[in-house]
RNA sequence: GGAACCAUCGCCAAGUUGGUAAGGCCGCAGCCUGCAAAGCUGCUAUUCGCCGGUUCGAGUCCGGCUGGUUCCUCCA
């Protein structure tokens, strides 16, 4: 397995702590609101790693933390009148409800922040035990960036001159102007706070993923010299955030955080990157009202992960296209049992994902899979084998990249009513009674109304089925 | 202002170590079909933003230019 190491920004042999195993934790969402297709992106992305890793036979543990402390959270306290657990667990199950619907796996640790505030503490205090920390009048606790000799090698960052050019604001309390907030002290009775040695506050955010990391991964992961193989998040939190986690963890324990850096590329809309302060975010609830979640995840994994995604219905559309032609494979092989996959078949999608997640040469071989897999079929209508080798192959395509897996038939009537499948099926029936008797013209002008209801009918050896268009 | 990344067919999008452009959508022709749809077959970039350079040979390496995006501030 080959992956590109946004650090050493380079494709390397991914060699793992653990022989035959793979840790790999992810920034997860902070919880004040409802997830966009950014955090879809960044979740399929890493899902994609950890399933390809799977396949490669890798035993992989997955993380995935909840910032559940935060500003923005607070902020929603004040303005719902809510509690914050409130809040943070509403968006929390909204997070993993969505994630599942786009065939995301759960990570097998879900640190909460506020679960692992005896991890911060501690490792805020052996950071000011280790005068790399320091605490201002304030209550305030910050790192002191200065101490870290490496500090600004994961983001590649020249650490001179760069405050007479930087938009930071300097905080005269601050020993250097890129030193950052490890614990923020309470400001007021309403705020929330948790008390510590060195103030009454909460965590900063940097912190938590770091805490978190050497509480849930360390002991059973590390080595002495990374705690986890792959660190990854958006392309965003390359700076500061996970400059900052690698900082801190390298001062406070001593050995670095991660061996290897994946970050994904955003999801953008009209060419710009879809953010709130741009007014263009795309609620992923909002895009699973109108799409299936099978299709999205389709469409977002289409392009490599690196890349930025410029998000429009047109290409969705395409997308689904696509993802339909391998259903109607399906169709044409279903029901019937599995035998083996087609070892060629497998090990050709196994080099694409192993390299780096090429994720469009993957689909470009189904494509061809499905193109041969037909042609074969019409040549040879009856050939058993191939179609349980076929119900195998798309097994391995559900279980590798997460789509495929449906009951074909019932993929392409997903938000068909009952009452309107009943009606679409004796439509059928009357349909296919009227050109038994050769009547075209009812029967076409059957087909024409089952058209202008979103329905198109194949007639096949096995009599007329129909799609939802 | 500083830094990084990107620029391939009408659209989306692959293309480690330089060796002569995957795949999908759309389009056209054909097979199949009562006609369609679906499926299949064939065709569709002498060319990879522009200009130079290195080389027997460059989309791939080097330099410059132009255009786009991102980061430097909370952010997936």
């Amino acid at each position: 397995m080959h992956i590109y190491d946004s650090v050493q920004k380079t494709k390397v042999l991914f060699e793992p702590i653990k022989q035959g195993e793979a840790s790999i934790y992810v920034c997860g969402p902070t919880v004040y609101d409802d997830a966009h297709l950014g955090h879809a992106r960044s979740s399929l992305a890493f899902d994609l790693l950890s399933r390809t890793l799977k396949a490669l036979g890798y035993k992989v543990t997955m993380g995935k933390n909840f910032t559940d402390i935060d500003d923005k959270i607070i902020k929603k306290v004040e303005e719902t009148g809510k509690s914050m657990q409130e809040i943070t667990t509403f968006y929390i199950d909204r997070y993993l409800e969505e994630m599942a619907a786009l065939g995301v796996q759960r990570a097998d640790i879900e640190p909460k922040a506020t679960e692992s505030l005896q991890a911060i503490e501690d490792m805020i205090q052996t950071l000011i035990d280790k005068d790399m920390a320091y605490v201002i009048f304030t209550g305030d606790v910050y790192f002191d960036t200065s101490k870290d000799s490496h500090y600004g090698e994961i983001s590649h960052r020249v650490s001179e001159d760069e405050d007479s050019l930087s938009r930071v604001e300097h905080t005269s309390e601050k020993r250097n102007p890129k030193d950052f907030a490890l614990w923020k002290a309470c400001k007021g009775k309403e705020d929330i706070c948790f008390e510590a040695p060195f103030s009454s506050g909460r965590p900063g955010w940097h912190i938590e993923c770091s805490a978190m990391i050497e509480k849930y991964f360390e002991k059973e992961h590390g080595n002495g010299k990374y705690s986890i193989d792959i660190h990854g998040g958006g392309a965003d939190l390359l700076f500061p955030h996970h400059e900052n986690e690698a900082a801190q963890s390298r001062c406070a324990t001593g050995h670095e955080l991660a061996k290897y850096w994946m970050h994904n590329g955003f999801v953008q809309i009209d060419g710009e990157k879809m953010s709130k302060s741009l007014g263009n975010s795309f609620f992923l609830k909002d895009a699973l009202k109108v799409y299936d979640g099978e299709v999205l995840r389709y469409y977002l994994n289409s392009v490599h992960y690196r890349n930025n995604f410029n998000f429009n219905e047109e290409d969705l559309q395409t997308a689904k296209k696509r993802l339909d032609k391998l259903y109607r494979l399906k169709k044409r092989v279903s029901p019937g049992k599995a035998s083996a996959v087609n070892k060629d078949f497998k090990k050709a999608l196994l080099d694409a994902m192993g390299d780096d997640l090429n994720i469009s040469i993957a689909l470009s071989i189904i494509d061809v899979m499905i193109a041969d897999t037909n042609d074969a079929f019409d040549k040879e209508a009856k050939n058993k084998a191939l179609k349980k080798e076929t119900l195998a192959n798309i097994e391995f395509i559900d279980s590798l990249l997460g789509f495929g897996g449906k009951e074909p038939f019932e993929f392409f009537q997903i938000g068909i009513s009952q009452e309107e499948k009943a009606n679409i099926e004796s439509l059928i029936t009357e349909r296919s009674e009227a050109k038994k008797e050769k009547d075209f013209a009812r029967s076409d002008a059957i087909r024409d109304e089952l058209i202008a209801m979103g329905i198109s009918i194949m007639d096949t050896a096995d009599g007329t089925v129909w799609e939802k268009a």
